[in-house]
DNA sequence: TGTCTCATTTGACCTAGATCAAAGAGTCAT
DNA sequence: ATGACTCTTTGATCTAGGTCAAATGAGACA
């Protein structure tokens, strides 16, 4: 099941025309952007951007995964975000990157020059609201993500992490069992704030459980949701007052 | 040195004018703004707004100190963030709350009825343009606290929180060396995703090592700038490529 | 089909920070 | 001042998760 995408489409025929920055734009407003979009690919494992690069392109993740981590002086990494589909890169305004980009699949971007997009961003109205309203969420998936770092136990982390997993791969109306992991031990871990034994210590554990099953090293089907639910130390309904 | 905030005061002479949602309206966007605010003030430790609230009004602080934070069922809690003044409190489109905040010190709000605030949001680029900048900002901060609370040892948090707050009360060309901790031991280690006895432990460590003195519980002198930084575990030169 | 490589699992042990417990020091109201 | 809080410090012990090391297995490619 490889997502097909033709550079050779327009704006209007876009997978992400309707999720990305973009979103809020009539025709006009997409054919001026359109006018400094250019496509670029990476294949899985490159790197995109580096912290500290001068930032003169931004840029929409149209096709594949990729990460957004901080490296300390010793090694010690953190994964800050997984970009998908949709998700945006860079921050109008700065002058350098502040953390590393990292093809995880291959990744298609829809790129932009700094300067036209910081124009268009101060012409077009639909495109701030969009990224502001983008920029909220994803400062909200942040500071969620910070109570899992500062608070939950390993075990809560990994079927956080697992959840998240299986909420993001299920498409309406169409119940899937089968999952993919996108990411190895090691990213897990570096996502999770852990090191990658205690990841597959914990998988083991959850399998001799019985609330996942893997075939093979990505592959996995959850066999317990509400258990599953239960590890991840959230309650029960998000919070909403019943 | 209290603030102080006169309420019967235009915005054109409130504190925040040029670093809150409202920096780049001009001066009829201000009067339109002006039109649907009103002041509100929380005592230190009263709550603001619960999780799960209906959002009915958004906010900007403009006296003051308030934590955003998020408490799990068996009572584990991690401040996911201070709001300082001009910070600004919701998000336009949203149903509920999704995190608790919380009057650290007295607090001042600028409050905006929800319905009338979005309708502007919507007519005026302005402050979506803002809102973004401010909202990507914080996307930033809430980043680096990732990587704190992910990866750094408990000496290096305290050492990176005691330098926000040394960052955070530089006033240009005005060298200070007396500075307050804003929040008890308790709300510190909440931030770090600590406990309290291990905030007391490495304070009194950094004591040790002349590195802070403290007058009090919550003054304190930095005797060692330098080797707070190194402390802290962040690099020399903040990642840019000199 | 076999081999090579790297990701993953599992084991043994260790340590940073948590937990439990008690004593000390500011601060506030009377 | 005096007492009564509450916040903070310090001590003793425990443990979740890290570290180090070795064995196993999945894929990739010839």
């Amino acid at each position: 099941m490889t997502i097909v995408f033709n550079e050779r489409e327009k704006c209007g025929a876009c997978p992400i025309r309707h999720r990305a920055i973009c979103a809020r734009c009539d025709d006009d407003e997409l054919s001026r952007l359109e006018n400094i979009k250019s496509y670029k690919t990476f294949g899985a494992g490159e790197p995109i951007i580096w912290r500290g690069d001068a930032l003169i392109t931004f840029a929409s993740v149209v096709v594949g995964i990729a990460s957004l981590s901080r490296t300390m002086e010793d090694g010690r990494t953190q994964v800050v975000g997984l970009l998908l589909p949709s998700d945006f890169i860079g921050r109008p305004g700065r002058e350098y990157v502040d953390f590393d980009v990292t093809a995880v699949t291959d990744v298609t971007l829809c790129q932009f020059q700094r300067k036209p997009f910081e124009t268009l961003v101060e012409e077009v109205p639909h495109i701030s609201q969009r990224m502001m309203e983008m920029a909220l969420d994803e400062l909200n998936a942040a500071r969620e993500w910070m109570v899992l770092l500062g608070r939950k136990t390993a075990r809560e982390k990994i079927a956080t992490f697992l959840e998240m997993i299986v909420r993001r791969s299920t498409i309406p109306s169409h119940t899937v069992t089968h999952y993919t992991l996108p990411l190895t031990r090691e990213e897990i871990a570096n996502f999770l704030g852990l090191t990658l034994e205690t990841i597959s210590r914990q998988l083991s554990a959850m399998k001799k459980d019985g609330i996942v099953e893997f075939e093979g090293r990505r592959n996995f089907v959850i066999k317990d949701l509400a258990a599953l639910h239960i590890a991840s130390g959230d309650d029960a309904d998000g919070g909403m007052i019943v």
